[in-house]
DNA sequence: GTAGGGTTAG
């Protein structure tokens, strides 16, 4: 056995424990990554070799094996992980000794990581600076054809030496044109060019995310044996993850390796992102935990990588995680931090947690900028917290803080969550007495949602017209927002105009405007006004048309209807199917064809459409219809009415409480579909009444239900399925 | 945009 290898596993009989085994790690250890789960019982056949410890007195470390790459040393890692047997019991040391770090002189452990940061060359000062610098803007300034840069160069003030190219290599902009002074100067063949050009260059190149010509360079660096250093690798990781292409940057840190060059904190946290970017949590944490065995003190960067990536996958424990490491280590939390990990707590949906930490950042003398107040306001935006959101916006004025157009338009998206109108359209002026946050097409779509759904359709198409003349594009959802509502105000000549525009100039419709079509569909009168709207659906979705129409045809039978359902449902985005079984649903019931919108409540709750409508307790049964529209929570109802009756009548058991959720409309424009309930409630002489305690929850007990099955007649009105 | 790493919008 390698006793020598970087440690893959944790011996129960080891004296000296990292720090990450303290029991507070353990109480907050994140999702799918037990460590507990690692024991020394099974380590890995041959165990991999890393680098060698860095040496205090070179720059870089050779690795003087290294046979396996990257991922093969993370291999057995993931696979054991997971699998092993749980540790034993005992963990008093691990609790008696929570402080102590994985340092033992007598057996020194590798190192996945330099601990000394690459230094950088000292420039000395360059006397013609100022001419040198004039004479790169001409070049970032010219054309960028070869022909008209090399004709700028005739009029280089100074000869290009070492000092001076570099200093002109730093001050050009636009890739094309350091790429092609970078080649001019090797062209010239006056000195040898170091490591440091080809990193100024890879760095303008990353600017515009050339790839290709990075790898180039760092190629011909090999084939000309110039040393790839940590800038090096660094810039050529971060380029490629930029660029999205992971398997790239996971390449190049591997070759590093494989060289022999033991990365620094910057090449590692790059590469720790790259792994976080990738969601491999495992893979992230196992290379942090070995840094930190390593004895690498991370720094807020690292722990920025690691908030966000917990952030996307949603792992409170994973960002308490984050939190409890920087106070373990004594890292002070940056902005960059702060903001991260505000962004994760709203990902994990702890909007409460969220506010508690940023009064934290604000009490450590940190001012919050457009970032931090922005992931704020979409939390408690999409919280419903209206108080929190309308209090941090007055602090954002009283306090002057950063503003920028996403923070505005984020607040007017969170406006138009809560319903707070008056808000909204103060923000939009300021915006547009603003010389630097001009609404752009994102702020006119909320305003679009918030007049579209609080009714204010003149308003919204005073918005549309001044879009059109001030040439701020219309998008499908500001689309969808308008025509819902035009529908809801029964203007169907606008809105069949604003859909002939819309298309017109190059919105696509997705399912999401279908659906508030075919919900327009639903609220025509007149059949005249049907087949108008019809015409647009038909252009966004002509199958969805056909269904329509067929299930106007009382000819048609049931499995006809079955198959044309299921294949529009199927090609339908997950989140418009719903809507689209509610609408088609309520456009049956308005035509009076209740039979029809039985059998479409029975397929979608075949299809799945309405998961947790029947909820069942021994002593209770609820019915909730909170995601149905007005006709498909009356069509449940009757269905569930008639279920009942046949229940009473057959005399099985019955639970002693009935209920009926409608929700109770929190949000300003909601339908009202509480009140509709209520009445078809009545319509039925159904034995529910409002509770008291909550509002729209309908209750009955079993004694009325019971006397109201008996009191029907055995014809009973209500149709069941 | 100090030769290299991290954070904002349906």
């Amino acid at each position: 056995m390698a006793t020598s290898a970087v440690h893959w596993t944790v011996n129960s009989s080891d004296t000296k424990r990292p720090i990450f085994f303290s029991p507070s790690f353990r109480q907050i250890a994140p999702k799918k990554f037990n460590i507990s789960c690692r024991s020394a019982k099974s380590p890995p056949k041959s165990p991999p070799d890393l680098a060698e410890p860095a040496a205090a007195t070179t720059k870089k470390t050779k690795n003087k094996d290294p046979s396996l790459s990257l991922s093969e040393q993370l291999r057995p890692l993931t696979t054991t992980t997971l699998s092993d047997p749980p540790p034993p019991k005992d963990q008093s040391q691990l609790i008696s000794k929570p402080k102590s770090i994985w340092v033992n002189p007598a057996k020194p452990k590798r190192s996945v990581l330099s601990l000394q940061r690459q230094k950088r060359s000292l420039y000395s000062y360059n006397p013609q600076v100022r001419d040198l610098r004039g004479f790169a803007h001409k070049l970032n300034d010219c054309d960028a054809t070869k022909v008209a840069f090399l004709a700028v160069l005739e009029e280089i003030p100074h000869p290009p030496t070492r000092e001076n190219a570099l200093l002109i290599l730093n001050s050009l902009k636009p890739w094309q044109k350091t790429h092609m002074f970078f080649n001019w100067v090797k062209s010239q063949n006056l000195f040898p060019m170091e490591t440091i050009f080809y990193n100024v260059t890879m760095k303008s190149l990353r600017f515009g995310r050339q790839f290709q010509l990075i790898e180039e360079l760092a190629e011909e660096m090999i084939r000309d044996d110039i040393e790839l250093d940590n800038i090096t690798y660094s810039t050529i990781i971060t380029c490629a993850k930029r660029s999205k292409l992971f398997d790239k940057a996971v390449e190049w840190f591997e070759r590093m390796y494989k060289t022999g060059l033991m990365p620094d904190e910057v090449t590692y946290s790059a590469i720790l992102d790259v792994y976080a970017k990738l969601g491999k949590v495992e893979e992230v944490l196992s290379l942090y935990e070995r840094g930190r065995a390593s004895g690498w003190k991370p720094d807020p960067i690292a722990f920025a990588v690691l908030g966000k990536m917990f952030g996307e996958a949603g792992d409170y424990d994973g960002i308490r995680y984050v939190l409890q490491e920087m106070a373990a280590l004594g890292v002070e939390p940056n902005l960059v931090v702060y903001n991260t990990l505000l962004e994760a707590m709203g990902k994990a949906g702890k909007p409460g947690l969220a506010r508690s930490l940023f009064e934290e950042m604000v009490e450590a003398g940190l001012t919050p900028n457009e970032k931090t107040l922005t992931a704020l306001v979409k939390i408690y935006g999409k919280a419903r917290w209206a108080r929190d959101a309308l209090e941090l916006w007055e602090r954002m004025r009283s306090n002057k803080w950063p503003m920028d157009f996403i923070l505005y338009n984020t607040l007017l998206n969170m406006c138009a969550d809560l319903g707070l109108e008056d808000e909204a359209k103060k923000l939009f002026d300021d915006m547009k007495q603003s010389e630097h946050c001009r609404p752009d097409s994102w702020s006119y779509t909320a305003m679009l949602n918030i007049y579209g759904s609080g009714g204010k359709v003149d308003e919204a198409m005073e918005l549309f017209e001044e879009m059109s003349e001030l040439g701020i594009e219309l998008n499908v959802m500001g689309c969808t927002c308008l025509i819902q509502g035009l529908g809801k105000a029964k203007r169907f000549g606008d809105m069949v105009r604003v859909f002939g525009v819309a298309v017109e100039k190059g919105v696509k419709p997705d399912d999401r405007l279908c659906g508030c079509l075919l919900s327009v569909v639903s609220l025509c009168e007149e059949t005249e006004d049907e087949d108008r709207v019809l015409s647009c659906l038909q252009q966004a979705n002509p199958k969805l048309v056909t269904l329509v129409k067929v299930l106007q045809n009382k000819n048609i039978g049931f499995d006809t209807i079955k198959d044309e359902f299921r294949d529009v449902i199927g090609s339908t985005a997950v989140e418009s199917r719903r809507p689209f079984c509610n609408c088609l649903i309520d456009i049956c019931r308005n035509k009076n064809n209740h039979e029809r919108a039985h059998e479409l409540l029975y397929l979608g709750t075949l299809y799945g459409l309405y998961p947790g409508l029947h909820n069942k307790t021994a002593r209770e049964w609820c019915l909730d219809v909170r995601s149905l529209s007005i006709g498909a929570a009356h069509t449940a109802l009757e269905e569930w009415m008639g279920t009942l009756y046949k229940i009473v009548q057959r005399e099985e058991a019955l639970p002693e409480m009935f209920s009926a959720q409608t929700g109770s409309g929190t949000h300003k424009f909601s339908q009202g579909l509480s009140h509709s309930f209520g009445s078809h409630v009545k319509k039925l002489a159904a034995p529910f009444r409002q509770s008291e305690e909550k509002a729209g929850c309908f209750v009955a007990t079993r004694e009325d239900l019971v006397s109201w099955a008996q009191s029907q007649a055995p014809s009973s009105a209500i149709t069941t399925a």
